[in-house]
DNA sequence: ACCAAAAGGTCAAAAATAGTCAATTATGAA
DNA sequence: TTCATAATTGACTATTTTTGACCTTTTGGT
């Protein structure tokens, strides 16, 4: 009926419900999840990369050797969502360095980054348009095309946290 | 249920927040050391070797023979010019990926970074690489150098900020 | 100077975990 | 049915911790 990856799935939900905080933690043995569930170690890794990414609001962090541990963290908060569709509208596909300035600088002012948050993403959409030109001479299109991709990449990534 | 090599680092850093200067120093013997934990005297060595790197702001001197002792002292890291000296000391020409990721645990450990920022800093040092794969082919030494250069662009910012 | 005792250091093996990748199988949509 | 995608498996790899045998340095007595 359900899958072994959608019941792990549930299992580890569970846990995390359980301390009822809207960001909770976990940790677990992989050999003896894998053995709760009569399945192979390797399919606790699966259930890992395919339900609890960071797009999904999750990070996941491990350990190997003795004592070795995975832990999962929900960090997701409700309203992420619709920040992170408002950001993918707003940035698009492409944009150039004084849009992204602008709009950093915007987000700054409503409190959502802070300073430093916003410098380094600054330093690096700099740095990868140096490489852009210097390195590999793409044009300018190609260059606001990866711009455009780091600046969502690096917002999602903190406004999930 | 955690670790000896973790409990021991535990101590160890209790020891050197007690007296709680900036920089602090504490001073062992081995063998007593081992013996609190009820361990060989070389896993002392292992937990030195593994949690109080130079990387992770500490220096570790010793004596052997007679009256012989382990002195652990944490880096002053007080002033910018201090850490970005000390930056540019540990992340050097080049840099794999998981060194970056353990300096950069180790940064926010000390709490000289918060998580988003690691979080910005590693997004953004994978975005790079990645372009770096699939766009141009690199080879992975120039990728590390590349990493290494925004990884102390990044760094370099924010630490003066 | 020599030697023994008292530190601490090194290294490699073994044990305990976790990760990756590719082949295979199941499932569901067109 | 057929094809694409998701799930399952296991062989091989990588990392971390723990332990012990053997090595080096320093001190202090004779």
């Amino acid at each position: 009926m359900s899958s072994l990856t959608h019941a792990i799935e549930i299992y580890l939900t569970e846990l995390l419900n359980e301390s009822d905080a809207p960001e909770s933690m976990l940790s677990i043995r992989r050999k003896e999840l894998a053995k709760t569930f009569g399945c192979v170690p390797s399919q606790i890794n699966y259930v890992l990369r395919s339900r609890f990414t960071q797009e999904q609001g999750y990070i996941v962090e491990s350990h190997r050797g003795g004592h070795g541990y995975i832990k999962i963290e929900r960090i997701k908060q409700d309203t992420s969502e619709n920040r992170i569709e408002h950001l993918e509208k707003i940035v698009g596909e492409t944009i150039s360095w004084q849009d992204a300035h602008r709009y950093l600088s915007a987000l700054q002012k409503r409190g959502l980054i802070t300073a430093r948050e916003r410098l380094l993403i600054e330093v690096a959409l700099r740095h990868c348009d140096e490489l852009g030109v210097s390195l590999f001479d793409l044009s300018p299109h190609k260059r606001e095309t990866i711009q455009a991709e780091l600046l969502k990449r690096t917002l999602r990534s903190i406004m999930l946290a």
